[in-house]
RNA sequence: UCCCGAGUAGCUCAGCCGGUUAGAGCACCUGACUGUUAAUCAGGGGGUCGUCAGUUCGAGCCUGACCUCGGGAGCCA
């Protein structure tokens, strides 16, 4: 609030009834649509982001700029109302501003060309005006509820004793395994130092060896978990696959906790508490906006959300799982074997059909999963675990970390990788080593599935993905 | 990266068997109308049919290449 102007109040606040009918406000926003009534007078709705629903300004036609001004107000203008707070006379909305003055503080360029109209737009369209299309209702709710899932998360953590660590966005490990990386170099690649051998020499580069964009702050976080107990991490992360679905981002947003002193079952339980105590947030403090994606784009969006709450998940080991894929009444397109990596039409039958709520998969053959993942006793599997929810498959990854340096290092060695390059990271087994476990899960993943889109690029403001990174 | 599909007005789409001047709804502009809320009603303006090449007397429509977008798969979070 500026303090020559106290009598500005938020949208939200004005629509909620905590500011006394009568009062005098000023509300500033943009206009979403004009009605000109045949009463002679016009109806301007206001939004300020505040929350869904925007404000109804009624304009008399006796404001001085009526006919000069407000009745030429478009879609995409900004605008401060002054006036007087009072119950609608219509229908439709609890509050509205009757005005005395309206200010036009921008006007739109060719309204017939603004992008945003007050008419349903596509998906796609909107993805080409990433910068304008905050400004329809889908998108207003998704950032609202991406604050609200962020927010949610960090009060989780905290509240049960996790400190927040910020592990580094720029990684000089050049064997994390998590996928392609994306490079860090301010050498000129018009003319590149070589070594001895021809080789491109990173010694001359900015870090003095090869650095990347992190994939993943796992490694990073292990060692603060061993010595705060309960950490997690909540930034930003980078994969430069050439994936090019409605599941994958290019640059996202990424949660891992890691907790000491825990074994698979408590990770598992992590997870489930996690995910239920974010989903009621958002039920609790943005039904507006999930009303909203209910009735316009996921018909079960609250729903589903109610139901997961309630629906205590389903342990299945991976042994257990492939049983039940081999003897399920249906066929796949990719055959069931011990051994085989879930495919997604296996996963969507065991959380969808076969369950028909969350399925947490436990213990997966050791050679398809990670070098940092617990091996069991058993020799052949590892304590892994994948999170499966009805509609979206594949949300949280996690293990119990191999804490014993013998085993981590047969592992290392048996998936091709170089010790000298993880000795900070054996550091952590050698010295008060402890069981400890943790998960993964992609901000946006959640997103998508809390509000029931159907791509991830309208889950984060401005998608980067294989070809794709304006604005 | 692979497999499908789609590019026509600002947006969403129609466009017959290849045939005269490419249409509709919304949006926009003008006007009408005693409180509207997807306001309503009347009128109006608005097009390099993704790009390039080809077939043809004639291409929005057929062929090829390319570009872009979307869906699915793989990879994964």
């Amino acid at each position: 609030m500026e303090p020559h102007d106290m009598s500005q109040v938020a949208i939200k606040d004005a629509l909620s009834g905590r500011i006394e009918a009568g009062t005098t406000v000023t509300i500033k926003g943009w206009v979403r649509t004009r009605r000109d009534s045949k009463a002679g007078l016009s109806f301007v709705n206001v939004s300020d982001g505040s929350c869904f629903d925007p404000i109804q300004v009624v304009a008399p036609a006796e404001l001085a700029n009526y006919d000069s001004e407000v009745r030429h107000l478009t879609s995409g203008c900004s605008v401060s109302a002054t006036g007087t707070l009072v119950p609608s006379q219509g229908k439709g909305q609890a509050f509205e501003l009757q005005a005395a003055a309206i200010e036009v503080l921008g006007w739109v360029d060719d309204p017939e060309t603004y992008p945003i109209q007050p008419k349903p737009h596509s998906m796609e369209f909107l993805r080409e005006v990433a910068h304008l299309r905050v400004r329809t209702n889908t998108f207003g709710a998704v950032t609202r509820i991406r604050h609200c899932i962020a927010q949610a998360i960090h009060r989780f953590f905290s509240e049960r004793g996790f400190y927040w660590v910020n592990t580094p966005i720029i990684t000089t490990s050049d064997a994390e395994g998590a996928g392609q990386m994306f490079r860090v170099s301010t050498l000129d690649l018009a003319n590149l130092p070589r070594d001895e051998k021809g080789r491109i020499d990173f010694r001359e580069d900015f870090f003095g060896r090869e650095a990347f964009l992190t994939v993943s702050g796992q490694l990073n976080v292990e060692a603060y978990c061993l010595a705060m107990s309960k950490v997690y991490t909540f930034g930003p992360t980078f994969r430069a696959e050439n994936s090019n679905t409605t599941r994958h981002l290019a640059e996202f947003w990424m949660v891992e906790p890691e907790i000491a002193f825990a074994d698979l079952d408590d990770d598992a339980n992590l997870a489930e508490a996690f995910l239920k105590y974010i989903f009621k947030a958002v039920l609790d403090e943005r039904g507006d906006d999930m009303a909203f994606f209910a009735d316009k784009i996921e018909k079960t969006a609250i729903r589903r959300l109610e139901s997961f709450i309630a629906s205590p998940f389903e342990r299945i080991d991976y042994t257990d799982a492939v049983d039940i894929l081999a003897k399920a009444p249906r066929k796949f397109d990719f055959p069931v074997a011990w051994g085989a990596d879930l495919q997604t039409e296996h996963e969507r039958y065991l959380t969808e059909e076969h369950v028909g709520r969350p399925v947490v998969v436990t213990n997966y053959p050791e050679h398809i999963k990670s070098f940092y993942m617990r091996l069991n006793e058993d020799g052949r599997t590892v304590a892994a675990m994948d999170v499966l929810a009805p509609g979206i498959g594949e949300i949280i990854g996690g293990s119990q970390r191999e804490e014993r340096l013998d085993v981590l290092d047969a592992r290392m060695k048996q998936f091709g990788l170089d010790a000298s390059h993880y000795e900070w990271y054996r550091d952590l087994r050698r010295y008060g080593t402890v069981p400890h476990a943790g998960f993964g899960l992609g901000f946006e993943r959640l997103v998508v599935y809390i509000c029931g889109l159907g791509n991830i690029r309208d889950a984060i403001p401005y998608p980067r993905a294989p070809g794709s990174a304006e604005f």
